[in-house]
DNA sequence: GAATAGGTACTCGGATAATGCCTGTCCGAGTCTAGTGGG
DNA sequence: CCCACTAGACTCGGACAGGCATTATCCGAGTACCTATTC
């Protein structure tokens, strides 16, 4: 079970967009060229952030993307379910109702929910409820608090190579 | 990120080998058959399992696997981590460090980890938290609440084909 | 009749292919800008 | 001098290959059991 690693670069890729503000548009050119991601492969991943409203796009000659909700209104989970999809890692394929010959033999009466997968849902929802309890804005005041210069130099290289 | 589908046929077959007891060795194949599931590619998995300490195996005949230890001392979270391995989903690249040109601009001294990491870790904790609070007798019990018949039968049949 | 040696069948165990998803790349549709020509 | 048109360049967007992990399979090593032979 590995994560997409897109992941990671949407999660830095938000936190530079909020540096940037909302005014100007970063196109995806640059962003990859701060971390040296492949530009495409990192184009794509800002389209399923797109897709899922938490960034805008705008083409064109001075085009890009930018956030489209201000950090306080979007989660970390947020981010990596628009990445990652919504399906839950665990999926029941209930095997329990593939019982040939003993049949239902184990007297579970099937409309009742399988109780490993009871279980493995419960995990799944403590790990979103961890990251859905943290905002962009909290993320991003914690980096601040450790490297106060961060906000204005990121805006500011992001932003360099406009007019 | 989607999860491994020997970790549902792993849990389903600690539960089975915990009514089977630790007296009989169940096969593989016979596990397998319970279920219809494919017998070499269960071996694998049940492999694993016994590499970890939570079954043990015996060749040769009458030989197969049983639990290695009480269902009361292994948790979900040993068998999920068996089938899976100990590596957490998300894997932090320090992208952060990849920043060419503008080197450490951030003022972000590397000593300090990664936050985006920090978040990550936490919630990959959380979930292992609630994998680890539940045991192969919590889930036992709680499947033998709504099916009372299932230790008896299930045993019965695993172990039918035996003298 | 009992014990022992050999053969046989059965089981796990690790090494070996096939499949599907993630990673990476490319080119086309749309849009804004800037330059140019005419009124 | 001002406006409109046209050409160009830039950006996102989705369609198209490559690599690696997961899925699936096979055959060999080892073991217990059963049988036959001998004392």
């Amino acid at each position: 079970m590995r994560m997409n690693e897109g992941v990671e670069w949407a999660l830095h890729c938000c936190l530079n967009l909020a540096w940037a503000g909302p005014e100007e548009a970063v196109t995806a050119a640059r962003l990859a060229a701060f971390y040296e991601l492949p530009t495409a492969y990192l184009n794509k991943q800002l389209q399923a952030l797109a897709r899922e409203g938490i960034v805008s796009s705008t083409p064109g000659p001075r085009g890009g993307f930018r956030l489209a909700r201000l950090p306080e209104e979007i989660t970390v989970l947020d981010v990596v379910t628009a990445i990652e999809g919504r399906d839950p890692a665990f999926q029941c394929t209930d095997i329990r109702k593939r019982t040939p010959g003993h049949g239902r033999m184990l007297g579970d009466d099937f409309r009742q929910p399988c109780l490993v997968h009871q279980t493995m849902s419960r995990a799944d929802l403590a790990w979103r409820r961890e990251l859905a309890g943290q905002t962009l804005a909290d993320l991003k005041a914690s980096i601040e608090a450790v490297a106060p210069q961060a906000p204005d130099r990121t805006r500011g290289w992001l932003l360099e190579a406009r007019a």
